[in-house]
RNA sequence: GGGCGAUUAGCUCAAUUGGCAGAGCGCUACCCUUACACGGUAGAUGUUACCGGUUCAAAUCCAGUAUCGCCCA
């Protein structure tokens, strides 16, 4: 096997093992090869987008869990693709028109449409690049996007039964207008944003009567008054009872309204009597309903006053402001302006503020589709996991109100109805009709506007699989297993796959949810190009590599909470693959005389291992058996730090250290079988670890050449815990006693350190064991833990009473005695026991007191006591031996 | 205004069923020891936000307060 390099080369690593899955179609999902199916629909991202921390992320956690499941034999799918993200799509190429000094409509729609999609062609697969990039193991030859074929097909069945079901509608509703992208925008799409506003009180005079006749109204948005019909008032408001029925003029247009009632109103509110605007607000647009009141709606599209708005015509909205503020000055009619924090909607792609305006659109009634998905949760048969976020689907499935899926742009799934000019017929259909069914007619047209891009998305877990058409795919795939994606989108997107899931498929679409949390910068805030504060996923890959991009993810991510970035953390990944990288070429120089192939299975002899051998193999299958646990459970964070601590802390930091001494030493039996052993180990880590890091794996896995050229780690079982390891040759006590061993060598350095002796100095160790037990295992292994301690000799006696002053100090396993020459400090030494002697005894006093306690030994478990026993026992004996070893201290014989 | 979450070492977070409060990073001292200085050895650091309660026992359960964050109106 070819010496790996000195230094762990990761961008060149990388790219070759990817080019090499790709070349060999390791991702590809056939539903012929068998065994379980587990798919992962992947939330497309947008085509417009490009990687972010998020998508690192989001991508990091779906690999591992398909990588795993793979391992485990699973027939596994991850489905990748893009979305057609119709207003930021559209947005993206109009910028590039107005460049040239055009816009959409200097081209006509097909001109512009073939124009997204020439875009598209050129930049839309950006993201994909880079998911791969992070080694994203997708079956790319499955890749879908939400406007191709199949899907367009999709959308229109969907859309079209819906209508023929009366679910989808169209009407006249207030809905959320984006004035600068010129559409209607779902609920969803508009967010709300705490705003500093003011409250304007405004004066409408009593008609016919005196100046100081007026009743006074509140409002955020004055300039909306051009469009009222009316004012209302709560009906349990005494205040305003008299002046029910009664007539005011609106200023400046003055047209006349009454005064009306309506439980809305809330007293407490401005004045309590507020203007009645149907057409710019839901909440007076369903008050306009109730009383049969016309709505006058004062705008246009874009955001400029209409006709109706009479002198004030061809203002945009925000100027009108100012000049009907400034005019009810001057008439005396603006009695006072007071801040006022209000939450106004902002159009989630380009933050505009919304207007609630009412306009013709199309809905989805929601009510019935809901019922389903609400019970599938309740249920448990799709479970959210960080499980609070159940509450939040729930409280928005039943609150759910009807979905706004008419956009007024261009980019997008045309809504396929028809309408006839000569007989007012309209009707859904999927394929251009020549004439009217009805009346034959060639005068038809088809709607203008196009689907929310959310009504492909939802269909997504299915529609990638091939529906409508039945197939096999279908059959085998669905339902999928875990969705994971982010909190945000739970309305979004989550809540509908499950509806539309119910609906098109009768079953649920996934069984799992996992959310994500955010990913934040340091100081806590969410990571956003205009903030500049993001860290870009493919520079940490240049800097540190995909691996350590996504092994640090992972050690800082706890479950389904928020991500605190920095670009130091991806040191902690780089770090770990670095010594990863240089385990196995130590391993590598001491393999010469074995092939390693036939080591990454158990072939050494049971009878003969040696403690240290039992300890790692036992720490082993602890971490296998914590690892597929915390996997199950979607606990990365936890995978993770399993591994590190594995790895670094048990496997290089202990058992490489034990293998060095059998190396340097002259059996070459005792050598093959840690070897045998210690491959096995590493093969095993390598097996764990790939989910996480899958490049260094891989290469290491040839490296070390546990599998031939044409072999991948990718499709390596994945580790089975044993339960029982002694076929292994691993005996539970020899485990306990090499915990113990540790302990008592930590304690030896500490002293060496306590008295500043240079680590390079070799000095004399003696150990008093507690037990002639313990005695004959510290025998035999005096070598090992001589080497340890970096001493020039150990003797390990039971019978030990030292002759003379010397430091020294207690573990479980006997008392370590570090006879050095020269003046011993007696002060600091009493100093250093005592400490120790009140440590035991302040732990002992706490765990007399609840031994001694009544109601403790009464209610307690028997197991809880027994620990405390157990450990009285313990410290009893613990600060009888400081006792003593203070004793010989000061001179007295013990 | 309604809901959800958070508050534990300097920082970021763990702590499974209530049962000895831990890790990583950072920090301090020593060390270029033969896989690794992207490293090793040892060390310091806690009123578990606050106030009550339940319990033999509370970081953990309950009620309240404060601060921060998110979602929805």
């Amino acid at each position: 096997m070819p010496e790996l390099d000195k230094t762990y080369n990761a961008v060149q690593v990388e790219e070759k093992w990817y080019r090499r899955w790709l070349d060999t179609r390791a991702f590809h999902a056939e539903v012929d090869r068998g065994g379980d199916p587990y798919c992962i629909v992947i939330p497309p991202p947008n085509v417009t987008g490009i990687l972010h921390m998020g998508h690192a992320l989001n991508t990091t956690i779906q690999d591992i869990l398909i990588r795993w499941r793979r391992m485990q034999g699973r027939n596994t799918l991850w489905l990748p693709g893009t979305d057609h993200a119709g207003i930021a799509t559209q947005n993206v190429v109009e910028r590039a028109l107005r460049k040239e000094g055009k816009t959409r409509h200097d081209l006509g729609r097909e001109a512009f449409v073939k124009r997204v999609w020439a875009w598209r062609e050129e930049y839309g697969n950006t993201i994909i690049r880079q998911l791969k990039k992070l080694g994203a193991s997708c079956d790319w030859d499955r890749e879908r996007f939400t406007m191709d074929e199949g899907l367009s097909d999709a959308v229109a069945e969907v859309f079209i039964q819906l209508y023929q079901k009366k679910l989808i509608y169209r009407g006249n509703y207030i809905i959320n207008w984006c004035p600068r992208c010129s559409t209607a925008l779902s609920d969803e799409e508009s967010v709300h944003v705490d705003t500093q506003g003011q409250l304007y009180y405004i004066r409408y005079p009593l008609k016919g009567g005196k100046k100081k006749d007026a009743v006074v109204v509140a409002t955020t948005r004055p300039e909306t008054l051009l469009g009222d019909v009316a004012i209302a008032v709560n009906p349990r408001d005494k205040r305003y009872a008299a002046l029910v029925g009664k007539e005011f003029v609106l200023p400046l247009l003055n047209r006349s309204l009454v005064v009306i009632q309506d439980d809305f109103v809330d007293p407490e509110f401005g004045t309590g009597a507020v203007k009645v605007t149907p057409a710019h607000d839901p909440n007076d647009f369903d008050m306009g309903r109730r009383h049969e009141l016309a709505p006058v709606n004062v705008m246009n599209d874009d955001g400029t006053m209409n006709d109706s708005a009479g002198p004030y015509r061809g203002m945009d909205r925000f100027e009108c402001r100012k000049r009907i503020v400034e005019d009810l000055t001057q008439a005396g009619l603006l009695d006072k302006i007071v801040p006022h924090i209000h939450a106004v909607g902002h159009c989630q792609r380009c933050d505009t503020v919304v207007e609630p305006r009412l306009s013709l659109q199309w809905f989805v009634k929601m009510k019935p589709l809901a019922r389903p998905a609400i019970e599938a949760v309740k249920e448990g048969r799709i479970q959210f996991v960080p499980e609070r976020w159940t509450k939040v689907y729930l409280d928005w499935m039943e609150n759910i109100r009807d979905w706004c899926i008419s956009r007024q742009i261009w980019w997008g799934h045309r809504i396929p109805v028809f309408y006839c000019d000569d007989c007012r017929q309209e009707w859904a259909v999927k394929v251009k009709p020549e004439d009217c069914p009805a009346c034959h007619s060639k005068r038809i047209r088809q709607d203008e506007d196009v689907l929310d891009t959310w009504f492909s998305s939802w269909l997504w877990p299915f529609s990638t699989l091939g529906w409508p058409a039945q197939n096999k795919d279908l059959r085998f795939y669905y339902p999928t297993d875990s969705l994971v994606t982010a909190s945000e989108i739970i309305f979004f997107w989550v809540a509908r796959m499950i509806m539309a899931g119910f609906e098109f498929m009768g079953d649920i679409p996934f069984r799992k949810v996992y959310i994500h949390g955010t990913v934040r910068d340091d100081s806590g805030r969410k990571m956003s190009k205009s903030l500049g504060n993001s860290i870009d996923p493919l520079a940490v890959i240049g800097d540190f590599s995909a691996d350590a991009l996504r092994f640090s993810l992972m050690m800082v991510t706890a479950v389904g909470q928020d991500v605190f970035l920095s670009n130091d953390k991806f040191e902690i990944g780089r770090n770990f693959l670095t010594k990863i990288w240089n385990a196995a070429r130590f391993m590598q120089m001491h393999s010469q005389s074995v092939s390693p192939a036939a080591l990454s299975v158990p072939a050494w002899d049971p009878r003969r291992l040696r403690p240290d051998d039992q300890h790692i193999l036992a720490g082993l299958h602890t971490t296998i058996a914590a690892c597929t646990d915390n996997l199950e459970r979607f606990r990365f964070n936890d995978v993770a730090k399993d591994m590190y601590e594995f790895i670094w802390h048990q496997f290089c930091d202990w058992y490489i250290e034990y293998a060095k001494i059998v190396f340097n030493g002259h059996d070459p039996q005792a050598r093959e079988q840690t070897l045998k052993v210690m491959h096995y180990v590493f093969a095993h880590i390598l097996r764990l670890l790939h989910p996480l890091t899958p490049f260094i794996t891989e290469e290491l896995w040839h490296g070390m050449g546990y599998g031939t050229d044409d072999e991948t780690i990718i499709f390596a079982p994945w580790p089975k815990h044993l339960e029982d390891l002694s076929e292994l040759g691993v005996s539970p006590g020899i485990v306990a006693y090499v915990e113990q061993k540790h302990d008592l060598i930590r304690i030896g350095r500490t002293l060496r350190a306590d008295y500043g002796i240079a680590p390079s100095m070799k000095i004399r160790y003696v150990i008093k064991p507690e037990t002639e037990e313990a005695a004959a295992l510290l025998a035999s292994d005096r070598d090992s833990i001589a080497v340890m301690l970096r001493a020039e000799s150990l003797d390990i006696t039971v019978t030990f009473a030292p002759e003379r002053l010397m430091p020294s100090s207690l573990g479980k396993l006997g008392a370590i005695f570090m006879p050095i020459e020269g003046v011993i400090d007696v002060a600091g030494e009493n100093r250093r026991l005592t400490e120790q002697l009140e440590k035991a005894n302040t732990a002992l006093a706490g765990v007399n007191k609840k031994l001694n306690n009544v109601t403790f030994v009464q209610k307690a478990p028997p197991d809880v006591i027994a620990l405390q026993k157990n450990r009285q026992q313990e410290l009893l004996e613990k600060c009888d031996k400081l006792r003593r070893l203070l004793a010989v201290l000061s001179g007295k014989t013990p």
